[in-house]
DNA sequence: GCCAACGTTGGC
DNA sequence: GCCAACGTTGGC
């Protein structure tokens, strides 16, 4: 999962109440199913680090809450409030996260695109990819951790 | 700050 | 349903 450091980054999850966020502002229906349908409690997730000098995985978390619907879009305050998610039948969903650890360096996106052959039809070394959370297959998970 | 890539919107 | 225009993402 990504996230701007200046926005939301994992220093800021470690300093929640429980080490624990919900990840709202998801706005990319790709990005909606997976944690609506997929992500399940108990997944490790990497923590990615975007639009900062570094680029790259910073640490891992935790899925403890499934996917459930995303209440700042009901919210005409928020910043993501969108008007045709209607509560009953609510567009965008979200999903909890819990604080793991943080790598004890971060393998930034340079380093894994030196891997391709390792990391095979990895989303996030495509070319032009924007998707903001990513599926990681064991073998990805593993591969990536050894760089560690 | 630039810009390529991509998603969404809306006129037709 | 097509597609041009526009907005956003995110690396650099």
């Amino acid at each position: 999962m990504k996230s701007e450091p200046d926005v939301f980054g994992i220093e800021h999850l470690k300093t929640m109440p429980q080490k624990r966020e919900h990840w709202d502002g998801v706005r990319n229906y790709q990005a909606r199913n997976m944690m609506r349908d997929e992500m399940k409690k108990g997944d490790l997730v990497f923590f990615y680090h975007s639009n900062c000098p570094e680029p790259g995985i910073v640490g891992i978390m935790e899925v403890v809450k499934e996917g459930y619907p995303d209440h700042t879009a009901f919210d005409p305050n928020s910043k993501y409030y969108d008007p045709k998610s209607d509560p009953e039948d609510p567009r965008w969903f979200m999903v909890d996260v819990k604080y793991r650890r943080t790598l004890k360096r971060t393998i930034s996106l340079q380093d894994l695109k030196q891997y391709t052959d390792e990391l095979g039809d990895f989303a996030l070394i495509r070319k032009g990819n924007r998707l903001s959370i990513m599926p990681v297959s064991k073998s990805q998970w593993d591969f990536i951790l050894s760089l560690e």
